[in-house]
RNA sequence: CGGGGCGUAGCGUAGCCCGGUAUCGCGCUUGCUUUGGGAGCAAGAGGUCGCAGGUUCAAAUCCUGCCGCCCCGACCA
């Protein structure tokens, strides 16, 4: 009967036990259209509190929100002929509307590119209307062959940035700019560390010039793409015409870029901090911080117990307005359950502390604090519990992104190792291995073929080895760049 | 689209080989006792056994066809 309520461990079956956190923890559920997915509140909420912040980092670097249409004409996409190749195999085409076959199909959007830069073309004449700087929160589709709750689903949200710049230069820094505030949110509020890096050519968004990500390394070793950003040239604006005319009085086309995260991250935090217990939120994101679990036998010990928690709700609320902090505090009330089975169930959804509060607490004036992460469990005074609480959560958001980091740092392999290590290490535990690369596409093609390991990217000068190795991991040629191999989802 | 598995109450399942009017647990309802790590007892409600045919006195069970879902690959954020 216990058995029935604990989930399989990590170690016995990564998969499983993701899969089955993100139903018990009532995340995300199963559609009626295959592949695509329901997000529950629980998984809403982390949501909304990823999405506000984000929104605030691009609002402080000059980009503003809206909003366009999720029809796009196929002849859109053609214009540019590596986008569409890209697309083609997985786009939804609406054929018919109003009972009628429309004579030109509808694409609902993989991704905006096309759309927006054809509204962008109309937008800018001037060299003074650069750089144009917009994002959405969106839903796109496409129409992937297999699908993972949150890490792949036919639809999903996310945020897509698009800018128009006058030089080649600002598009590039803008690029890499925007590559950093998604390390900084990856790092500082999921507390998921993240190595960042170019995309090899076989990577490259389709239509891009160049691909930068941010991945990050799950607790079974394998790598997630958690956030992208293109460099597109000057493709698009040709495609679509966006051209402006210069300070010298010549026309020429702008340069673009586009970036994006999804509700995939959800699933990365669940893959980085969760335990065989349950969920584990970063205070940062979670919900709601503090959830109080009343403890109580006699009637009256229950009216008291509940009107003291309400008490202490009440001077967190005071405590957080002098603070301009925030803290969400939560008092399960719900009677006919013993406290134990509220313990399981708060920690199975991950709320950072749990307080606890019975007669003999209110005696002494003081409530226990247990930390969701590590299980530590102190008796505090009601009289600093404020602190206490923020003292703790902050200490969590660092160290959970202490352990994280190390955990990557512990299975990652730098500097020399021959091929038939390599092999046995991805058909083993698996590792993030940084090794030399030749560029060459084939020998990319060929470990991909052997071992289901791709380069995930290649990193930046401050995630490079010390001891850069010098031949390709493959062919045993001089090795031109450091590559970043790992499998992944 | 290949390979594997599964469809029985809201959820998880037994029964199927060897046909005889559906098992158990969780959850739900009501009542009493409980409540510092998953409560106990009692009484209840809840099912065209994925769908459609066929065989049979009789089908969850046997036969044929279909549908759906999950997992593993190919594709990808």
């Amino acid at each position: 009967m216990a058995d029935d309520k604990k989930l399989p461990t990590r170690a016995e079956d990564f998969s499983a036990w993701y899969n089955e956190l993100v139903l018990k923890s009532e995340l995300a559920d199963y559609s009626p259209v295959r592949g695509c997915m329901v997000i529950r509140p629980n998984g809403y909420g982390i949501w909304e509190r990823m999405q506000r912040q984000l929104d605030d980092m691009f609002k402080e670097t000059g980009h503003q929100n809206a909003y366009f249409p999720v029809f796009i004409p196929e002849s859109f996409l053609r214009k540019e002929a590596e986008h569409v190749e890209g697309f083609a195999p997985e786009m939804a085409v609406v054929t018919h509307g109003g009972g009628k076959e429309l004579e030109e199909p509808l694409v609902v959007r993989p991704t905006s590119e096309t759309i927006i830069y054809s509204m962008f073309a109309k937008w800018v004449q001037s060299y003074r209307d650069l750089p144009l700087l917009i994002n959405q929160w969106a839903n796109v589709v496409r129409w992937e062959m297999r699908t993972r709750l949150f890490l792949r689903t036919l639809e999903f949200l996310w945020q897509e940035g698009h800018t128009a710049h006058a030089t080649e230069a600002e598009a590039e820094m803008e690029t890499r700019k925007m590559l950093g505030v998604y390390r900084d949110f990856m790092e500082g509020w999921m507390a998921m560390p993240v190595i960042t890096g170019r995309k090899s050519e076989s990577e490259r968004f389709a239509g891009a010039l160049r691909t930068y990500s941010c991945e990050a390394m799950m607790q079974d070793n394998k790598a997630l793409q958690a956030g992208t950003s293109h460099n597109l040239g000057q493709n698009f604006s040709k495609a679509f015409d966006l051209t402006f005319q210069s300070e010298g009085g010549t026309l020429e086309h702008a340069w673009n870029t586009s970036w994006g995260v999804s509700t995939r991250m959800i699933g990365g935090l669940v893959m980085t901090h969760s335990d065989d217990k349950g969920l584990v939120v970063p205070p940062l994101l979670a919900p709601i911080e503090v959830v109080i679990v009343p403890i109580y036998r006699s009637d009256e010990q229950r009216a008291q117990v509940l009107e003291a928690a309400d008490r202490i709700k009440e001077n967190l609320r005071a405590w957080e307005r002098r603070r301009e902090s925030r803290l969400r505090v939560h008092i399960d009330s719900r009677d006919g359950l013993k406290p134990g089975a509220k313990y399981y169930e708060w920690e199975l959804r991950g709320v950072p502390i749990r307080m606890e509060i019975g007669p003999r607490d209110l005696e002494a004036n003081q409530a226990v604090l247990v930390r969701r992460d590590n299980g530590v469990k102190q008796v505090y005074s009601l009289d600093t519990i404020g602190e206490q609480i923020q003292e703790i959560l902050s200490s969590m958001q660092e160290e959970l992104l202490i352990a994280a980091r190390d955990r990557r740092e512990k299975n990652s392999i730098r500097g020399k190792i021959t091929y038939d290590k390599f092999k046995e290490v991805m058909e083993g535990d698996g590792a993030f291995v940084y090794a030399g690369w030749c560029e060459a596409a084939a020998c990319e093609a060929q470990i991909k073929e052997e071992t289901k390991a791709t380069i995930r990217c290649l990193p930046d000068e401050e995630f490079r080895s010390a001891e850069v190795p010098q031949t390709c991991l493959l062919c045993g040629e001089k090795a031109t760049v450091e590559a970043l191999w790992a499998k992944s989802y």
